[in-house]
RNA sequence: CGGGGCGUGGCGCAGUCUGGUCAGCGCACAGCGUUCGGGACGCUGGGGUCAGGGGUUCGAAUCCCCUCGCCCCGACCA
């Protein structure tokens, strides 16, 4: 295990390197496709379940549709076809018989489930239904990166059908806070949110939500999407239901998701140069025990390290010793900080005579020693200071790099020095967008949302005219 | 998919221009011993059809052609 590029030098070298060297993913015997390694998996479980629970929690079920898309559902939605029929995997034979029916491998499930859906729903009663499943996707990219795009990856997609319009938008934007919530409390990244413009917005989607994060080399990444779907699926699907006064209409349909590229996020905002720096919620390990191997330590440091540990798991943390004897503990040291876990603790010889540890937050390398028994409440408390103190920095870096302007030759040059979040005005027309991401290579990454109490009003960054749609632009991932 | 770069034991590289003396180094790995509070050391050992295929040649890691993969910059995208 050798030291990392630095991040300075090369980001994207920093970032694959990391990757490998953390063993969070490598890279599969297939073009564009990666193995998510136990380490990296374990994160992908911690998020699935702390983001399951929320979803359960606002009334949603899983459940698991096909991965196989008949090519005549895919084509029902016309704008749905065309935004994902580059980037479809087709099975065309079944054994040595070639199929009658080309099959789509899932580039999201709207389709097959909008299919189901038609014959599930038939009455009011039946609504709303507040479905999501968690699967793994193929979408046949040109351009792959380790875990932000690769050809298969991992999500989940909540499917959910309504009575109005107002019902699925209410929907919609529930689970883009949801989501908000989710990302800056559990992996500490804080992000801005908004509506997407009609040229960033989902095939077949009425409107698209997103939220956005800056990465620490200034580029934002897309992490997570919320659409109100309208009756755009419902119609073509036959989606019908008998209203409450007795009148058969179109549901109202939302979906969103969230992927694998969560953990590119994690290891993009928080990681530096000396490897992860994972958020103590999501971390796989959250404490690794030391014990400093010297003399008879087996049997003077090893049983006090066993306890601590017990009474830590105990307390429900994660904990691991490291007691392999074939590695010094300088070594270890570096080994555990590269795969980011948020504290260590030493134990040695010298600390066994004074019933201390010492313990080192990953965050700020700060070392600190306690008595052994003060442990149980000083970890948690601690984590959960790593825990703010990374939503911290994060939010410092991305506020030091969001800049307002409403000038265009003051935009054109931040986004060549400092990249980073531009906070501009836009006048709504897609030729501004247009030409703004042809001569800036900065897309706009959402439309901040009206509220009642604020409603700003400037000129457009590009053309000038007066305008009341605050957004946030960015080069993007 | 366009432009550029790269591909040699697990990882990082030298060797390629100028074909032969070239399968080499560091780390990692295995065994033994001494070590161990910030990436220890000694001795011994295992591992590579030089990305794959084809060609030129008496002879190819080295020259030519094709294919594949990875990285960077664009276009597209979670």
């Amino acid at each position: 295990m050798k030291k990392l590029t630095p991040k300075s030098m090369d980001f994207s070298k920093w970032y694959v390197e990391l990757i490998r060297k953390a063993e969070l993913a490598d890279y599969a015997p297939i073009k564009g496709m990666m193995v998510i390694r136990p380490y990296g998996y374990a994160v992908w479980e911690n998020i699935q379940s702390l983001l399951d629970k929320r979803i359960k929690q606002t009334g949603h079920s899983n459940a698991y549709f096909p991965l196989f898309i008949p090519e005549s559902l895919l084509q029902k939605e016309i704008e749905h076809l065309e935004g994902f029929s580059p980037e479809v995997a087709w099975v065309t034979h079944g054994g040595r018989e070639e199929l009658e029916e080309r099959l789509a491998v899932r580039p999201t499930s709207e389709a097959i489930i909008c299919q189901m859906y038609s014959k599930w729903i038939n009455s009011w009663r039946d609504l709303p239904v507040l479905i999501n499943q968690w699967a793994n996707i193929v979408r046949w990219e040109k351009a792959t990166r380790l875990f932000l795009r690769t050809t298969e990856f991992l999500w989940q997609e909540g499917h959910t059908a309504h009575e109005t319009y107002e019902e699925a938008q209410k929907e919609t934007l529930m689970i883009l806070s949801l989501y908000k919530e989710f990302v800056e409390t559990e992996l500490a990244i804080p992000v801005i949110s908004g509506k997407k413009t009609e040229r960033e917005k989902f095939a077949g989607a009425l409107d698209t939500y997103a939220i956005e994060a800056l990465m620490s080399d200034g580029r934002a990444l897309q992490m997570g999407t919320s659409h109100n779907l309208g009756q755009h699926f419902s119609k073509v699907f036959n989606i019908k239901f008998e209203d409450r006064n007795q009148d058969l209409q179109y549901v109202w349909q939302t979906s969103w998701g969230v992927t694998t590229r969560l953990i590119g996020a994690l290891i993009m905002s928080h990681g530096d140069d000396s490897g992860l720096k994972f958020p103590p919620r999501v971390a796989p390990i959250q404490v690794i025990i030391i014990p400093i191997s010297i003399g008879d330590w087996k049997e003077n440091v090893l049983p006090v390290v066993k306890n601590i540990k017990s009474i830590l798991d105990q307390a429900g943390m994660r904990v691991k010793i490291d007691e392999r004897e074939e590695f010094t503990p300088g070594w270890k040291f570096s080994e555990w900080e590269m795969k980011g876990v948020p504290l260590r603790v030493e134990i040695g010889p010298r600390d066994i005579k004074k019933n201390q540890a010492l313990l080192v937050r990953r965050d700020t390398m700060k070392k600190e020693t306690f008595h052994l028994d003060s442990l149980k409440e000083k970890v948690p408390e601690i984590l959960e200071e790593i825990q703010g103190n990374l939503l911290d920095e994060a939010l410092k870096f991305q506020m030091e790099n969001t800049n307002g302007t409403q000038n265009y030759e003051e935009f054109k040059a931040i986004i060549e020095s400092k990249k980073g979040f531009i906070k501009a005005f836009w006048c709504g027309s897609e030729a501004c967008e247009e030409k703004i991401k042809e001569e800036t290579m900065a897309s706009i990454r959402v439309v901040v949302l009206k509220e009642e109490e604020y409603k700003p009003v400037g000129k457009c960054a590009f053309c000038e005219k007066k305008s009341e749609d605050l957004v946030y632009f960015a080069r993007a991932y």
